[in-house]
This record gives structure tokens, C-alpha cells and sequence, in this order.
RNA sequence: GCCGAUGUAGCUCAGGGGUAGAGCGUUUCCUUGGUAAGGAAGAGGUCAUGAGUUCAAAUCUCAUCAUCGGCUCCA
């Protein structure tokens, strides 16, 4: 007798062992069909597999992550399969499923590479394969076993992620007539497989390491249904519509010059007001929250950034030393704030008294990012950090590192950022000479970010190995419109930089003292926040952010000149002449895709001039009224602030 | 930097060894009176750059540059 326990708390019995299978047709045979796979006691299982003792279970359908997973770890099977019987001879590397569909590194015979043109042809080798609805078969095999099997095969990157597990743990799957090294779990079958698309290829080094061969790596995407791959494509369509670069490049936001040189945006007027508007968003809040504001210059000494570490680190990857007609002497773009404002508190002795110390700065750095690296803003080689460094006593730690958490909420707020990953980074205690400072000193640093982030309620994830070389980071990650992950704010303690540039404070016991220091940012840098916001708003920025607001349309050129009034008087206008003045034309023409993403428009003609009125429009919501110049100031001022009290309060 | 793809008008793209195409935009003219418009005509291109093959290259070859999708990296 088994008893298995459901999420739900009910029990079911059966007589003898059972797999995941039979339980959902024990629930319901509509259940059964769904069904993909099987947490038992918290662990992954395949349906297929038995369950021997009690245990409690969740069953996992295709509108679970663990159900989706399963289904396409299943489909990189069937995915290599096709490649085995396409193109015999291919070594195999990993093959796993992803947040998005699944990918499989293969290594294909000779000289072979694919091309876009052949990944139909995979696709419907795929289909094939799929429709023969072969059960995959998970076997325990022996170490020696696995090896030797694979060695037959000549498949020696399965050999060497085989000599690294250890005896016992060893599990294949089997489908058809393919075979592959693998932890599960699987689908019953792979006929549960009815729509596939394969997205794309790209390089990828064997194990992820720059010494080791490029694999070919095979994107794509399955479902268990064919209209789901079509909503799929619809929506990735959608997405691409979104895209910052495309509507950047619409709304003249930004431009590139290969001229200027690659990753180096230029900023049009209406993107740079854009910026400006939350420029000033931030600094208002900040200094509510006791900041002040400097300026450092653009380039250092090199011995500035020996003292730091960076130059040791970064130096020879990055822009390399600026000479000046002085022998000798030799600057560097720099790179980061924190040395410059390290500098700053340093210019004078500072009492514990004046602590904590915020400096902050919309600071421009330079670093050569590797040119495939690239991607429209938010991967660029000059950006502007919403940069500040705090100086405080390990007592003021806590409180301050809150605080700034406090600051990025704010905006997150503003800016209805909701699907936001909070990621605590920590040194890879592995391979500790990565990292510069004592171990004391990094683990004061991980504690006080792990006991902060966990006061403030914030729900995280931790990364090894993530950390800056100098200290450890919490990390906010925001999803791109096709779903690429991008860190936006950061707050990183440092025990480090302060020692390096011999910081200090005398303290209540008229002694030094060293202080610690904070670095954030929490936009990260404008050039992404802006990227990420254009695809959140699609464009359609909040009012107190867009760059164009209202736009005043004149019912003929009659109406040109009280136009023109209308835009003196509420001063935040661009203007379209609707007809082509002979005489003169107002404003400059505003593009129609342009045009729709601005909020509100005024109509104005002989009703409106005779009453200094204007008939207003909402983009979307249509007719707002007819009301006076200084009723539609006081109105949209009213929008605005009520976009943005909520967040000041 | 590495693997792969792409580069033709301001934008989106078609074409392809024999003097360059469309739609949208732009310009000019016309029309339009409650409206996020309509019509006509014109202007726009060293076909990314440089070499090579050829009687002839935008087209084929090679190199370079840039962009895109990934990998590695990300102070």
C-alpha cells in the first residue's frame, strides 16, 4: 500500500507501486492527457518512473515552468535525434531547456556547418520523429558502462561530462534510435510534441570557456499544441515592434555614427530632454534623501586607477593610456566615478560628525566593451552612470544600504516596473584571487547585503561569482521586450576602495577610523534605463516624461496664429499646421508615427479662438471637451502631478 | 574577440554580370472647415568601403568596416 499526498493535502492509496501517469488517471483522464511531469518529495520525475514508497507529489502541466521544461528538455532530445539521423557522424554536446524553448550544442561532422535553410529541414525530420510517438526510456547505467558506450560512439563530450560524475548517479534516455547522457526529466513520449520551431543558431564555446572548440548551438521552441506556436510567433512579432532600438530610431531619440564610432549613442533632442526629465526625477529624490551632488572630470591620472585596482584588472582590455606632450605623464578615460569621488572625500579630514557623506554625480565613463558585445543602448562603450558613492560607519551600514533600496523602489515605482528580479552577488568562494580585499572584509560585505535585503522584505536570488572584483552587489534585472535579462540598479558594499585609498574619519574616540563605502546606481546607467523604458512603455512614456505632450492642430491656417498663442501660453508644445501655409508655417511637421504616441491633442479654430479655449483630445480616449487655455494648463498639470505624487509620498 | 547572417533611397524592403525598383516619408502644387486627412507632379542612391576576376561588377571572389542573432565578457 502507497499513500501519495496531493498539493492539496488529500491523500491517495494505491495497492501496489505506481508512476505519475497512473496517478493522473486516477484523478482524471483529462489530467492524464495533460500531464507532463512529476515533482516527487520536491524532485523532478519523469511519469514513466515508479514510485516505490509514500510520498508527496505535485503533477506538472504545460502551464507549469517544471511541466514546460520537461516537455522541452524532451524536444533537445528529439531535436538531436533529427540531427543524428540528418547528418550521421555529429558529436553532441549539452542540450538543454532554457526560460524560452530549449537549444542543443552539436559539433557536426568535417567541415559541415548548418544554415537557416536546413533548420526546416530539421524541423521537419522533428515532426517526423515526433509523430512515431516513441517512448523515452530512462535506464541506470554504470559508470563504465556509459563511458564505454559513448567511446563506441565516438561522442567525446559526452565522455567527458560522464569522467566527471560520479558512479552511480549515471542515467540515460532513449528514444527511437538515439540515446543521450541525461539527468530528466523526460516526457512519456515524444508524440506530446506537435509544433516546432527551430529560432536560430549561433556559435557557442564547448563548456562556455573562450580555449575551448565553437559548437554549433541550434535554438527552438516546441509546444503541444500548433496554434500556441502561433501565438508564440505573434507575440515575438509584437515584441520586435517594441524594440528599443526601432522606436528610438522612430521617435528620434538616438542615433549611432559609425563615424563617432561603434557603441557610442548620440542622443537627438527629444531623447536628450527625455533623459533630462529623469535626470531630474532622481536628483529631486535623492536629495530628499540627503544627497549632494558633484563633478569630476572625464579623464584621471593612470595612477589614480593603479591606486583602485582597476588599472591591474581592466587595463590592458580596455582604452588604452591618453599621452600628453609630457614625458611620462599618461591619463586613462575613466572608467569609473568611485576613484574621483574617493579623491573628493579625502580633499579634507572628515569627523565622524559629517557622516554619513552622499555623493552623487550623473558621471559619463568610458570602457571598451568587446565590439559583439554591442547592443543598440544597453550595451554601449560611453554611457552616463546615475552614479553616488556613501561614505559612512560600519554602524550607519545597514541603515544606509536600506535606504538606497528605498531609492530604487521609488523608481521602480514611478515607472511601474513590477517584474523586476532582485539578485544578490557574491564572490566565487571557488576562485577567491579574482577578487581583491581580505576575507573578513568580504564577508562584513555579504552579511550586511544579505541582512539588508532580507530586512527590507526583498525577495532574492543569489549568484555566485557574480560579484565586482572590489565587493559584493545586490543587483535589480529587468526583462527586455523579447525577454533578454539586463541589470539596471545596483548597490555594491566596499570595504576595499577605502583601505586602497587610505579613507578615514576620526571618530568619537578622537581616533582614524576607516569608513565603509557604498556604490549604487539605480537606473544603472540612463543609455539602459532608457532602453529598458521605451520597451516597457512601448513608447507611450508616463506624461511627466514625454518628451512631446501636446500637439495643437489648427483647423486651418486662419487659426495658425492663435495657435502659435496657444503654444506661448502653456509652453510645453510642439506644433503641426495641419494645412501648407503660404504665407508661413508653424512649428515643424511632426511624423505620423510620431504623432501617435503623443498624449494629447488641442483642435483649435473660430469657436476656440473666439472663447480662448481649445477642444482637447486624448491619444486613445478621444474626445476630452472643449475648456479654456488656463483650464487645460491647470488640467495637465494635475495629470502630471498625480502621476508622480504617488511616488513622492 | 569568436561562430553565423545581413548591408540597395530618410525608413521598410524587392531585384540582380549589360546605366537602379516599390511602398511609406520628403519637396512643390492642388484639394480639404471640426479633422491624428485626400489628389497630382518632382527630388532623393558611387547599390557599406577597398581591391580582384571580366569587354562590362550593385550583382561573382577576397579583404575591411558596420549592423543583427548568439557565445565569451560586463569595474
Amino acid at each position: 500500500m502507497i499513500n501519495i499526498t496531493l498539493p492539496d493535502g488529500s491523500v491517495k492509496s494505491f495497492e501496489n507501486a505506481v508512476n505519475g501517469l497512473e496517478i493522473a488517471k486516477a484523478i482524471s483522464p483529462r489530467l492524464a492527457k495533460e500531464v507532463l511531469a512529476i515533482s516527487v518529495n520536491g524532485e523532478l520525475w519523469d511519469l514513466t518512473r515508479t514510485i516505490t514508497e509514500d510520498a508527496t507529489i505535485t503533477l506538472h502541466k504545460w502551464e507549469d515552468k517544471e511541466g514546460k521544461h520537461a516537455f522541452w528538455h524532451s524536444s533537445a532530445h528529439l531535436l538531436a535525434e533529427a540531427i543524428e539521423t540528418l547528418y550521421p557522424g555529429t558529436k553532441f554536446g549539452i542540450g538543454p531547456a532554457i526560460d524560452n524553448g530549449f537549444y542543443y550544442d552539436i559539433d557536426l561532422p568535417g567541415d559541415e556547418n548548418l544554415t537557416e535553410k536546413e533548420l526546416e529541414k530539421i524541423e521537419k525530420k522533428m515532426l517526423e520523429l515526433a509523430r512515431q510517438k516513441n517512448e523515452i526510456v530512462r535506464s541506470d547505467i554504470s559508470k563504465q558502462d556509459a563511458l564505454n558506450l559513448f567511446e563506441e560512439k565516438g561522442d567525446h563530450y559526452k565522455t567527458e561530462l560522464i569522467s566527471e560524475l560520479e558512479d552511480g548517479t549515471i542515467t540515460l534516455y532513449n528514444q527511437g534510435n538515439f540515446t543521450d547522457l541525461c539527468r530528466g526529466p523526460h516526457l512519456p513520449n515524444t508524440g506530446l510534441i506537435k509544433a516546432i520551431k527551430l529560432t536560430s543558431l549561433a556559435g557557442a564555446y564547448w563548456r562556455g570557456s573562450e580555449k575551448n572548440k565553437m559548437l554549433t548551438r541550434v535554438y527552438g521552441v516546441t509546444f503541444p499544441k500548433a496554434k500556441l506556436l502561433t501565438e508564440y510567433l505573434e507575440l515575438m512579432e509584437e515584441a520586435k515592434k517594441r524594440d528599443h532600438r526601432k522606436i528610438g530610431k522612430e521617435m528620434d531619440l538616438f542615433t549611432f555614427s559609425q563615424e563617432v564610432g561603434m557603441g557610442l549613442p548620440l542622443w537627438m533632442p527629444k531623447g536628450a530632454q527625455l533623459r533630462e526629465q529623469l535626470e531630474s526625477f532622481l536628483k529631486k529624490v535623492q536629495k530628499k534623501f540627503g544627497y549632494e551632488q558633484v563633478i569630476t572630470p572625464h579623464i584621471g591620472n593612470v595612477n589614480l586607477y593603479k591606486t583602485s585596482g582597476h588599472f591591474a584588472k581592466y587595463g590592458a582590455d580596455s582604452f588604452q593610456v591618453i599621452n600628453t606632450p609630457q614625458e611620462g605623464e599618461e591619463y586613462l578615460l575613466k572608467p569609473m566615478n568611485c576613484p574621483h569621488h574617493c579623491e573628493i572625500f579625502k580633499s579634507r579630514p572628515r569627523s565622524y560628525k559629517d557622516l554619513p557623506i552622499r555623493y552623487a554625480e550623473f558621471g559619463t565613463v568610458y570602457r571598451y566593451e568587446q565590439s559583439g558585445e554591442l547592443h543598440g543602448l544597453t550595451r554601449v562603450r560611453g554611457f552616463t552612470q546615475d552614479d553616488a558613492h556613501l561614505f559612512c560607519t560600519a554602524d550607519q551600514l545597514k541603515e544606509e544600504f536600506k535606504k538606497v533600496i528605498d531609492i530604487i523602489f521609488i523608481i521602480f515605482k514611478a515607472l511601474d516596473f513590477k517584474d523586476f528580479t532582485a539578485q544578490i552577488s557574491l564572490r566565487d568562494p571557488n576562485n577567491k584571487e579574482k577578487y581583491i580585499g581580505s576575507d573578513e572584509n568580504w564577508e562584513k560585505a555579504e552579511s550586511a547585503i544579505i541582512e539588508a535585503s532580507a530586512e527590507k522584505g526583498l525577495n532574492t536570488v543569489t549568484e555566485y561569482g557574480e560579484a565586482a572584483f572590489y565587493g559584493p552587489k545586490l543587483d535589480f534585472m529587468i526583462k527586455d521586450a523579447v525577454g533578454r535579462s539586463w541589470q539596471l540598479g545596483t548597490i555594491q558594499v566596499d570595504y576595499n576602495l577605502p583601505e586602497r585609498f587610505e579613507l578615514e574619519y576620526i571618530g568619537s574616540d578622537n581616533q582614524k577610523h576607516r569608513p565603509i563605502m557604498i556604490h549604487r546606481a539605480p537606473f544603472g546607467s540612463m543609455e539602459r534605463f532608457v532602453a529598458v523604458l521605451i520597451e516597457h512603455t512601448a513608447g507611450k512614456f508616463p506624461l511627466w516624461l514625454t518628451p512631446e505632450q501636446v500637439v495643437i492642430l489648427p483647423i486651418s491656417e486662419k487659426y495658425n496664429e492663435y495657435a502659435q498663442n496657444v503654444s506661448n501660453l502653456l509652453n510645453i508644445c510642439d506644433i503641426r499646421s495641419v494645412v501648407d501655409d503660404r504665407n508661413e508655417k508653424i512649428g515643424r511637421k511632426i511624423r505620423d508615427n510620431e504623432l501617435k504616441r503623443i498624449p494629447y491633442m488641442l483642435i483649435v479654430g473660430e469657436k476656440e479662438a473666439a472663447e480662448n479655449s481649445v477642444s482637447v483630445r486624448r491619444q486613445g480616449e478621444g474626445d476630452k471637451g472643449t475648456m479654456t487655455i488656463e483650464d487645460f494648463k491647470t488640467f495637465i498639470k494635475s495629470e502630471v502631478e498625480n502621476q508622480l505624487s504617488e511616488v513622492y509620498n
